[in-house]
RNA sequence: GCCCCAGUGGAGCAGUCAGGAGUGCUCAUCUCCCUGUCAAGGAGAAGGCCGCCAGUUCAAAUCUGGUCUGGGGCGCCA
């Protein structure tokens, strides 16, 4: 049905005859002449209709209108001097057209896919179709293409073999909550739809199948984020016979080639940062290191300080931290109280500002530092004149990371910190390995101690025996990749021994008939030989979300859900029939909707 | 579960702080004019439950309370 795509023709084919196929993007109608630019997937070309070329063309382009699906033939011709459009890929030529077929005519779209403004969300979504025909998200939807093509060349390059897991399994009751799918050959039971294909990756390793990856659909039932949705695309990868160095190399090479392929970019190596480093510098596990701000530790300025809130945070085991904004000590009293509010918001019991002034400190608790401190505290700091200094302090250090680093990257964006970079420049990509995780994290409300990682991740061996003396200070052999501030893999180097594994099972509070029933199939497989292995998990929608400069992951999935896990578009969730409900065994338990 | 922001002809906005007739802008739509435009131009027309419910008031898009939807965040996300 046609010979060319509309965005691909060029002055060399000036004088062939070409058959388009496409949608009406804009018209332009003189009455004597009519124009048209004709859009599909690659692009944009210029079509003119003339009573001089085609009296009949001419005639029946008067009902063409936006997004009629339409075929035209006619003839390239290098345009008139005068008349080059050199904002248009094709706008050295158009198309002189002979004759026009209208597919489908189109009525009024609900928003203008030509248009250039934002158009709110749920429209967006509702009419996902019509969204997706604009160049943005056709931009999007290629790139995302194009990033997964390379990532498939390079694992196919590099020995790897990708198998399929399971939709329909076993639900595990730890980490996030399932998807559940009720069995109606099995009244009561339920399949779970995978959160990660974790464990059938590892036994694809006891399998010796070696060095194994999957693009594949993964499900969590938590609340959204902007880099969160319900379902979302994982590249797991798995390989036997490595330790971390071997993981972090083919993943490193992975994502070089990536951004290579996709973007044209040569990626710096990445840099390598301990979770403890990351947190004592940026406050976070996924620092965005593309500005400076660094948190800056007080603790030796305030030693022995008599202001309150300091003496009782470091009393207490805690500490004192601050951050500077450069320039800012002029900020108003309405900026920062709202400020000290926001800092409240993320858990911190309040926020002291200091700015840094000719006449010298001006802070609500001035009057309680002492000359020492003032002094201490700007050097510390770094800061200089005209710098505003945040300060957090905490009996938990926990909170004062956690505040301090919100903050960072809050301020970063609202004061442009952030340099603006072409994502043709290495620099706009601050790619960071975040390696030696402490293996446990306390959970205060359960009062016992629970993985950061999962159950199945490797210990270090200098560490393995603070497992029954202090499970705090085991580190794991686990690893993420972050990228401008965004975690966008996670890894470790996985247990294949089983008395390693009831070690740690018997640290998580898990006994042995516990392990059992909730993931023996795994422990089981462990007795017949089971290599070293280990792997990672990257997100694909948040790489190519990041790689197309959005910060919301729905710009780049075609079909997202909303923020309260609803499709515009389906409608879906949406209710089934009671006789649907009774061959599976179930009995709805929610209040019945409101008659109308 | 909690905090914050938004909701005004088909789309995107202004108007809301400081109450006074659905008041305005850009685009789209419809009719007419127009043979070189390219976000075409000119003339005209049509199009509204100011998200919804209540309250205050002589009077509510505007103030108050509630609610719904969307978005950002906290909790949650091994």
């Amino acid at each position: 049905m046609r010979t060319h795509r509309c965005g691909e023709l060029t002055a060399a084919d000036a004088g062939s005859s070409v058959t388009l196929c496409g949608w009406v993007h804009t018209r332009r109608d003189h009455g004597g002449v009519t124009f048209i630019d004709l859009r599909d997937r690659s692009g944009l070309v210029q079509v003119v209709f003339s009573p001089e070329i085609s009296l009949a063309a001419h005639a029946a382009a008067e009902e063409l209108r936006g997004e009629f699906c339409v075929q035209v033939q006619g003839s390239v011709a290098a345009r008139r001097s005068g008349t080059v459009n050199p904002r248009l890929a094709t706008g050295e030529v158009e198309v002189a057209a002979h004759e026009l077929t209208v597919f489908s005519r189109a009525e009024t779209p609900p928003f203008q896919v030509d248009g250039h403004g934002e158009i709110e969300e749920t429209l967006r979504l509702r009419y996902r179709y019509l969204d997706l025909r604009r160049e943005h998200m056709r931009d999007n939807m290629l790139l995302r293409h194009k990033i997964i093509s390379a990532i498939r060349r390079f694992f196919d390059a590099e020995g790897f073999v990708e198998i399929e897991t399971p939709m329909l399994t076993r639900s595990t009751p730890e980490g996030a909550r399932d998807y559940l799918v009720p069995s109606r050959v099995h009244p009561g039971d339920f399949y779970a739809l995978p959160q990660s294909p974790q464990l059938f990756k590892q036994l694809f390793m006891v399998s010796g199948l070696d060095r194994y990856y999957q693009i594949v659909k993964c499900f969590r039932d938590e609340d959204l984020r902007a880099d969160r949705q319900p379902e979302f695309t994982q590249l797991d990868m798995e390989m036997s016979f490595v330790d971390i160095a071997d993981v972090l190399d083919v993943t490193e090479r992975m994502f070089k080639f990536v951004w290579r392929e996709a973007l044209g970019v040569a990626l710096d190596d990445f840099v390598r940062m301990t979770y403890g480093e990351s947190m004592e510098r940026f406050g976070v596990d996924k620092p965005d290191t593309r500005f400076g701000m660094e948190l800056t530790d007080l603790g030796d300025v305030f030693a022995g300080t008599e202001a309150r809130v300091f003496r009782a945070a470091l009393d207490d085991g805690g500490a004192v931290k601050c951050v500077t904004l450069a320039g800012r000590a002029d900020m108003g009293r309405k900026d920062l109280d709202a400020l000290v509010d926001e800092a409240k918001s993320l858990g911190a019991g309040g926020l002291v500002w200091a700015g840094v002034t000719a006449e010298g400190i001006r802070s609500p608790v001035d009057k309680f530092f002492s000359d020492d401190e003032r002094a201490g505290l700007v050097k510390v700091a770094g800061a200089e004149e005209g710098d505003l200094i945040l300060i957090v302090a905490d009996g938990d250090p926990g909170v004062v990371y956690k505040v301090l680093g919100a903050l960072r990257n809050r301020l970063a964006d609202r004061h442009g910190l952030i340099p603006e970079r072409a994502k043709s420049d290495p620099e706009a990509w601050k790619f960071v390995w975040i390696t030696d995780f402490p293996w446990f994290e306390y959970n205060e409300a359960e009062g016992r101690w629970d993985p950061i990682h999962h159950p199945f991740t490797g210990v270090v061996e200098a560490t393995k025996d603070y497992l029954e003396t202090d499970p705090g200070r085991v580190v794991s052999k686990a690893y993420d990749i972050t990228l401008n501030g965004w975690e966008l893999a996670s890894g470790s180097i996985r247990i294949h021994d089983r008395v390693m594994q009831e070690r740690v099972l018997s640290a998580l509070g898990i006994s042995d008939e516990e392990a059992q029933a909730r993931f023996g199939f795994l422990l089981n497989a462990f007795r017949y030989g089971a290599p070293p292995h280990g792997g990672i998990a990257p997100g694909i929608d948040r790489i190519v979300a990041l790689a197309a400069g959005e910060s919301n992951i729905r710009e780049v999935i075609a079909f997202p859900k909303t923020q309260s896990a609803t499709d515009p578009l389906t409608g879906a969730p949406a209710p089934v029939d009671d006789a649907q409900l009774k061959l599976l065994h179930l009995r709805s338990t929610a209040p019945a909707p409101p008659e109308n």
